[in-house]
DNA sequence: CGAAAAATCGACCAGTTCATTCGAAAGCTT
DNA sequence: AAGCTTTCGAATGAACTGGTCGATTTTTCG
């Protein structure tokens, strides 16, 4: 009984990141059952044996992606030692990840976005959770006396809003724009206003 | 009469141009007449009035790539002086480019192939073309005396051989092999037999 | 102006694709 | 062998898609 059980999930994952794979590149709407099932090795029918809906499956690679996510910000800012460093990396890491993230927004922001409030409840709590994050780090920053701020509360308000600013040219998907190039800038005037003088 | 020719024309190009990144990014099959009018901000039906079919389109804008990559490959072996250099930038910007057509290929080896015949036309002149300059590179670098080979005739089709292997992978799109590395990898021995030593 | 040509459009169609269902057939385990 | 878990092929109905057509708007130019 319980040996199924494991195989079971074991084959679920299995399904999720190959499924994601297909997503990333593609989007929700043009990616296939019939793809899926190819890259599994597997009858298209068969999938539904683990996953009720090819919805279901999106959500469970939002989710797991959006794990990743998470573990990758947190060792992200473990890694380096500095207020500046930390922020950088934070948003460095975020806007890579988005960049590759953008593909399944895109293909929400698509057409009928009706079903997929399970996106907004994801999107709800990782918004707090970065707030929580970015305030740390902006928190630590004035502590070690590297910032110079009034409230790390709104000022971790008004970075996010800042990196939030930045996505939406991200999902407009013009290719000719240097991501790399802008983040650099706008880290450059965030730090401008922030770091002590 | 004459003004209408030209804007035709141009519009014909707006709309290969549009038409090309969306074909690059979702391949052939997965790209639709819908979203080739709403990039355009035009109707569907206004479309068939330039051209006759999504073949068609298709057809123009592998044509049109096919162009920019014949000039970016001659002005690409012209910006350098040495046949070592000639060499290596031109594989560069062959693989470079053939990355990005990857998805042209991977939609049309997908399924029903029988009604592009073209492809196999345009392939096969530019495997013509690209013998041509292949031997023009290496004939020019045994002159030189940079070169040790016997017959540029056949060293330039075994030049050739080697590069089209190198597409394999490319076509696979496992996002995971770093072409740069391989493509430095193969120049480097490409050129210790090929470098006089 | 005004008629003819050029260009755009929306509605529509028929064929295809796609997600999903279902019942049957294997595979395991006991 | 019996009872599960798992896989599969075929079928289905709804949605999508390439393409058509007649009407409408815009442009040209005598």
């Amino acid at each position: 009984m319980i040996w199924y059980m494991i195989n079971k999930e074991e084959y679920r994952k299995k399904i999720i990141t190959t499924a994601g794979e297909i997503f990333s590149r593609y989007g929700f709407r043009k990616t296939t059952m019939d793809e899926i099932a190819k890259a599994l090795k597997m009858a298209k029918s068969s999938i539904y044996y683990y996953y009720e809906s090819k919805e279901q499956i999106f959500e469970a690679v939002v989710l797991y992606e959006a794990n990743i996510l998470r573990n990758e910000l947190t060792t992200a800012i473990k890694s380096v030692q500095s207020p500046v460093d930390k922020m950088k990396k934070y948003v460095f890491v975020r806007m890579k990840t988005f960049e590759k993230l953008s593909n399944y927004y895109n293909a929400i922001f698509d057409k009928n976005l009706d079903h997929f409030d399970f996106i907004e409840h994801i999107r709800e709590k990782y918004d707090r959770e970065e707030l929580a994050i970015l305030r740390l780090i902006i928190y630590d920053g004035a502590l070690k006396g590297v910032f110079n701020i009034k409230s790390s509360e709104y000022t971790a308000m008004a970075v996010q809003t800042t990196l939030k600013g930045l996505e939406v040219p991200l999902f407009w998907k013009k290719k000719e724009i240097d991501i790399e190039g802008r983040l650099n800038a706008i880290l450059d005037v965030l730090f401008f206003g922030i770091v002590k003088k």
